[in-house]
DNA sequence: TAGATTGTTAATCGATTAACAATC
DNA sequence: TAGATTGTTAATCGATTAACAATC
């Protein structure tokens, strides 16, 4: 705490980029992959490969943490994964509360990938009351209620929200007002909180509407005469403030419009 | 796919930016919703703060796809919903196969918020001989050895890979043999593919360490005292490749070593 | 017309990348 | 020393944002 070393580039010195933050995860993984097969020693060229990044932004990326590589050698796998835990904070134990525990909420609770890295469940819920007492990776959920005294006892500092979506403001409000200041959103909806709170979100139908944007634009390309967006270009037509014929009227857009998740 | 016009910036012209495409599916939900509850004109100050952006932001990204609104009246949402659902090629039906029917894959099969976009799950695959047969969301889980078959038999352009990262890559292959080209990938792991084809991954664990990251940072600027970082500062040890001095080996530096904040 | 709001410009900011001097 | 590879620089690229002229 009283280094003041202003050679160092790291935490301190500036604060690493988001981008960067994104990515130790990545490296993370990769060299736990590399140690796990005994592996001593990896170039930037080697690792940013098993990363699938270029060994430019790796290396760069690294240089925020520190100066942890030797010239003309490599980076050593252990010593690496020790200061990217570090950085990332995964050498201390994150109690972590799930509500929700429909199937996406069953298939976190057991995911392996979780308690591997520091994030320990201490608790599932939920508000359907046939399910409490239900056993789910070990734990017995529990009802929603007891939300506030589950992170006062635990010491809970995230949250993950698997509900559905109408639920997930009400359930972000509490987590907030127990004092819970990281939340991980499931559900398919913006959540609003405070200043200081950290909101994450993954969005399981956005990705794949990404990969249709792509797909769409491939076939575009290889078939002009394809069969593709027949459902109503015939619809397109301006906007008007005024009358408005020409609307989307398709139906089959409409029908389980937010079908939303369970 | 003969329009010339030089005027419109969209599709065509030059290629919508990957930022904006991946927040078209935002203002997509955002005004589905405003849909539903009948609302017919919107801002762009409006919707950006529903789907949490800023309005600058949502305007420049809408003006990628065309002109769709009009001065000193805002957006038609049916019409916006339209010619984003139309952009994102989610006018047309994406016949999509789930491989690896766990926790994650049964999520994935019963989210509601895939077929209301046009997603289509048109077949589940297990490698567990033990599950072929067993029915969930409407389908019957078949064997895995059937990918190919079934790419064919609908004309599947999109796999999800909800399998575990062991198996993962081999899956991609299969599915790239078959002739898929876009590929969401829920395992944690890199998957390797061929130019052409398009991976986008989802890594639940990836997103709870970059919480931890920021927490982690909280805590330490609330109380730089805290017991934070116990478990193993004992590895943070130079390489070697060389003798080597100077590496950082601060002990207390290394514990809440860099729980300081920046 | 007056008020409102878009679409676009231009400035700024941040991220990526190639290249290479430093150095093991 | 010679070869290898890091850490860093600087150029480039792309994304964000405020501001405002265009225009409904």
């Amino acid at each position: 705490m009283t280094t003041g070393r202003p050679s160092r580039p790291s935490s301190r010195g500036r604060g690493i980029p988001e981008a960067t933050v994104a990515r130790l995860p990545l490296y993370l993984r990769a060299l736990t992959a590399l140690s796990e097969r005994g592996v001593p020693t990896v170039s930037s060229e080697e690792l940013a490969a098993a990363a699938g990044v270029n060994s430019a932004k790796l290396r760069k990326d690294l240089s925020y943490l520190g100066s942890y590589g030797t010239r003309g050698v490599g980076y050593d796998v252990e010593y690496l994964v020790y200061q990217i835990s570090r950085e990332l904070g995964l050498t201390q134990d994150w109690p972590v509360v799930i509500i929700g525990v429909g199937n996406l909420g069953h298939a976190l609770a057991n995911y392996g990938g979780f308690a591997s890295r520091g994030f320990r469940v201490v608790a599932l819920l939920d508000a359907d009351p046939h399910r409490i007492g239900e056993r789910v990776a070990g734990l017995h959920i529990r009802h929603v209620n007891e939300l506030e005294d589950v992170v006062a006892e635990h010491n809970v500092s995230i949250g993950v929200i698997a509900t559905p979506a109408s639920a997930a403001q009400d359930v972000c409000d509490r987590l907030v007002g127990a004092g819970v200041t990281s939340i991980l959103n499931f559900a398919p909806c913006v959540l609003s909180v405070p200043e200081g709170v950290n909101v994450r979100k993954v969005d399981l139908s956005i990705e794949l509407q990404i990969l249709a944007f792509h797909e769409q634009r491939k076939a575009g390309r290889a078939a002009s005469l394809a069969p593709v967006a027949t459902v109503g270009q015939n619809l397109a037509r301006p906007l008007d403030g005024a009358p408005d014929l020409s609307r989307r009227t398709v139906p089959d857009e409409d029908d389980l419009p937010e079908a939303m998740r369970a």
